[in-house]
DNA sequence: CCGCATCCGTTCTGATACTG
DNA sequence: CAGTATCAGAACGGATGCGG
């Protein structure tokens, strides 16, 4: 159990010298980005919005989903299992069958998240539109 | 300049065979995705944030965020700068000195950025004891 | 049906050194 | 001060095959 499905997250890119002294106010950056970066993973965002529908079932999810590989939705789940923000239900039946919910904390989450969803779908045009003025600009 | 300070990005996973049928309600899945995944990006989001509080110059910003390398803060400045959420204002004086500050669209994505900065430190505790919580568990 | 493990290419990151 | 170039190591991501 050498390599296993690494889930690898973030944590903490430990925290720099001790000589350093960054304010008082920014202590807590970086448990803040662990728990961004698990956020900002495009597939956890699209996983907690599936799942603000009520509980869904693996394949389920694959197929809603569409462009996610097997292995990154189990990765994801198990990524959002471990900080609390889904459940695991197994149905031990023939043909196995397992449901991932989102918990209170997560579903807490989805409310945030989905806000962005919101203002990403809202604001999309804006953004393609300064994308492409940009690279148009920079192919010198 | 063929290396450059590759931006990289996620534009898009392009879309899958045309085989699938994913739900329409998905469809626009996939441009919503190149949108989060720059809020996604761990180091963005800080730097929104602290762009929140009025405009920075480089090397504050560095000391502000702290964990960050020279070379992220370039890239991530520049993916912002691309997508129009923050300008660049160079004032060519001796020493340089370059400015960046959030631009309207950057100002309306700050507000479910920070929304989101909150719920991740107000709950930060809950998820790290569920890491901790699920990390012992598997470790059999 | 659900999910773990391995191979293996692609992408990201940080450290370092160099310009204007 | 602000930024670029380059490189090597780490992490990511997909495809495939096996097992409960």
């Amino acid at each position: 159990m050498d390599t296993l499905l690494k889930p690898a997250h973030i944590d903490l890119p430990a925290s720099p010298r001790s000589g350093q002294r960054p304010d008082p106010n920014h202590a807590d950056c970086r448990g803040v980005a662990s728990v961004l970066s698990r956020v900002g993973d495009k597939w956890s965002v699209f996983v907690i919005m599936m799942l603000g529908d009520g509980p869904k079932r693996f394949n389920e999810l694959k197929r809603m989903i569409n462009g996610i590989s097997q292995r990154m939705l189990t990765l994801t789940l198990r990524g959002l299992e471990r900080d609390g923000l889904v459940t695991r239900t197994i149905f031990p039946t023939i043909p196995p069958r397992v449901d991932y919910e989102l918990t209170d904390l997560g579903r807490g989450l989805s409310r945030p998240v989905e806000a962005l969803g919101k203002w990403a779908m809202e604001h999309l045009a804006q953004i393609e539109a300064a994308r492409t003025r940009f690279d148009k600009r920079g192919e010198h």
